[in-house]
DNA sequence: TTATATACATACATTTCTGATTGTATATAA
DNA sequence: TTATATACAATCAGAAATGTATGTATATAA
């Protein structure tokens, strides 16, 4: 083997990424080595060593490719006023997340590795810190949405804006580990559309 | 060292337990060693391998400490039909359980390696399936309760006990996983109480 | 055209963890 | 009372993973 173009090592590092997100999936990080990953890749550990210090940096560099278009979706799609009414927009927001998982191998490979493929401890802990600033976001942009329904009168009577954006954010987030646990038993996965449903129209007038 | 009574030998198996416990939370299950077990508990790898056949061994015995009695407070506090209506008795089950966490230490880091400091991966993917069953047994409870608060004439027109189970389950789920979440901002873990009250008002007449 | 940096593969040294084995003092059963 | 099983400690061999060091062909810059 001999030296390629910057193009082609640009590639093999992306083979070494996807690489490591389908043996994060099967075998967690912890048990995943250099080697399953160049393994995986088609290429040996010196690749791997190559275009990364560490595991630790391949599965920043494999989060970071899932979680910064994440957060541009998040002001998208809950903020723009010209997608509905406030209420929709949520609800929009919540099935179209749902949605990614179920049609985007990559989101969902990666979802499904950080909710459950992954212990939060030293170099990871800040990977947990990270991910409450996003719902800290995430959390006020809801607010915002439902501060704008209550304007509209859209929502029901004495209902707090804060306090419905935390409930929705709760919600919001075991429905995706949900998703996941649920994997045999179809309890969530086929249910999802008309929990989400449920969970808004509680809310609305 | 010499050999030591029935007993003795019980209360190391328990030391080697709550050493398991402290180190998983701190390293995570993976990075944790039973030589680090063996030595939080202040004995050889030789005790531990006599107690345990594996880590995994030391896992499930830790869990099971936790996980069995909280299987009885489920039904208990949920379904005894003296302890008020059924959905007070809803918000107290969930209340009780936030009060646990801030309460008992033990089942405190269980939750939380459960949660966070584990990948459910090969032995531990039954772990997974083992807790969805828990949780298909409480959303069937939750589901009997929201019933007869139908039936009692506390529920809001037009919502169904089954949706509002799955949003309650859902809503459960994520308290106890927040709560972990966001040690340090103290966002959930303060309003955790008003929090309940308001997903249960929600639904109230 | 030539020197150099690049993009790897290969080889090696070291550490770490596990599981099995062996040793042993003593509780307990007979 | 004595034989045996128990409850560990201590030792050892082997596998596995990491990180580094070295080799090398070639893209690229000069």
């Amino acid at each position: 083997m001999a030296r390629k173009t910057k193009a082609e090592a640009q590639l093999t590092r992306q083979q070494i990424i996807d690489a490591a997100r389908q043996t994060f999936v099967k075998r967690g990080v912890s048990r995943t080595t250099m080697e399953h990953i160049a393994e995986t890749a088609g290429v040996t550990r010196g690749a791997v060593y190559w275009h990364f210090a560490s595991k630790t940096d391949v599965f920043f560099a494999m989060r970071d490719q899932v979680a910064l278009p994440l957060l541009d979706r998040i002001s998208h799609t809950l903020l723009d006023e010209e997608r509905g009414d406030p209420l929709s927009r949520i609800e929009t927001y919540m099935q179209e997340t749902m949605e990614l998982l179920a049609t985007d191998a990559v989101a969902r490979q990666t979802y499904e590795i950080i909710t459950s493929k992954c212990e939060y401890v030293y170099e990871f802990a800040g990977v947990r810190a990270q991910m409450m600033q996003c719902g800290h976001d995430m959390l006020a942009k809801l607010t915002a949405a439902y501060s704008r329904a209550k304007d509209k009168g859209l929502l029901r009577q004495g209902l707090e804006p804060a306090a419905m954006a935390l409930d929705t954010f709760a919600f919001s987030f075991s429905l995706i580990h949900l998703w996941f646990a649920d994997s045999e038993k179809k309890l969530i996965r086929t249910k999802c559309h008309d929990m989400i449903k449920a969970h808004i129209s509680l809310r609305r007038l």
